[in-house]
DNA sequence: TCCTCCAATTGATGTTTATCAATGCGTAAA
DNA sequence: TTTACGCATTGATAAACATCAATTGGAGGA
């Protein structure tokens, strides 16, 4: 694995592959939407960690086609799952997007605040 | 602040402001490109942590304009910082880029994989 | 079976974006 | 003061994208 510096000289290690690379470049722009971002938010914040569509249609401002295809976009790019029950269909975080949102600190969970002395 | 729940009912707090989350979606959508993120990390894994234009120019296989684009987008994300010296333009992550980019594990500082037993 | 409801899909449209070729702008060397 | 070099900017163009209105597809309920 080779070696390069970042910032003050502090060494590291590159560790994803070209393809890795491809996949999170996928992610970040998902996630560069902000109507996407916002549903993601609405999706971790929601009881269950999940929510419909027509739940979150409201919030947007925007018509259910628009809505529903940001979700899809989403699901694509492996930050949301799709769970059908009934007549609804629920979307719930990957565990990709929880590590995602954890890791940017937008999404802190109280487990990880816990052991902040660490 | 406001709790919430996230994955299998693990309780987080969500800490951003919608200017933050406003700038984030900037963030990620400057990382969004495939070109972008190739800059990035070729800046992170340059001698110094720092790039000129003529350097990074001839791996992405566009010209040398749209390479100075695609560098300015990431400026004005806040990911690089540009600095003149005589006739070059050289390019640095900014703290909130190595931030990044070590919270999402693509370039991960040897003293952090050394606390890794924390 | 028919009707209602939720969500996905389709087609169209205006906007944004990535890209190039060409030009302009400093800086330093000749 | 020319000349050469590195880079930013501009204008144009084609592709990608966000959005809506309308339609289609399933899943229950009447």
């Amino acid at each position: 694995m080779s070696m390069y510096n970042i910032g003050m000289s502090t060494p590291v290690s590159l560790t994803k592959s070209p393809a890795d690379m491809a996949a999170i470049a996928v992610q970040f722009k998902a996630l560069g939407d902000p109507t996407r971002l916002e549903l993601v938010m609405t999706v971790a914040a929601s009881a269950g960690a999940e929510a419909c569509v027509c739940d979150m249609t409201p919030d947007t401002g925007l018509t259910q086609g628009t809505v529903s295809h940001h979700l899809r976009i989403l699901v694509e790019a492996g930050l949301l799952e799709r769970s059908q029950r009934g007549k609804w269909s629920y979307y719930s975080l990957t565990s990709s997007a929880e590590r995602l949102l954890t890791s940017f600190n937008i999404a802190i969970p109280l487990k990880v605040l816990k052991k902040a002395n660490c």
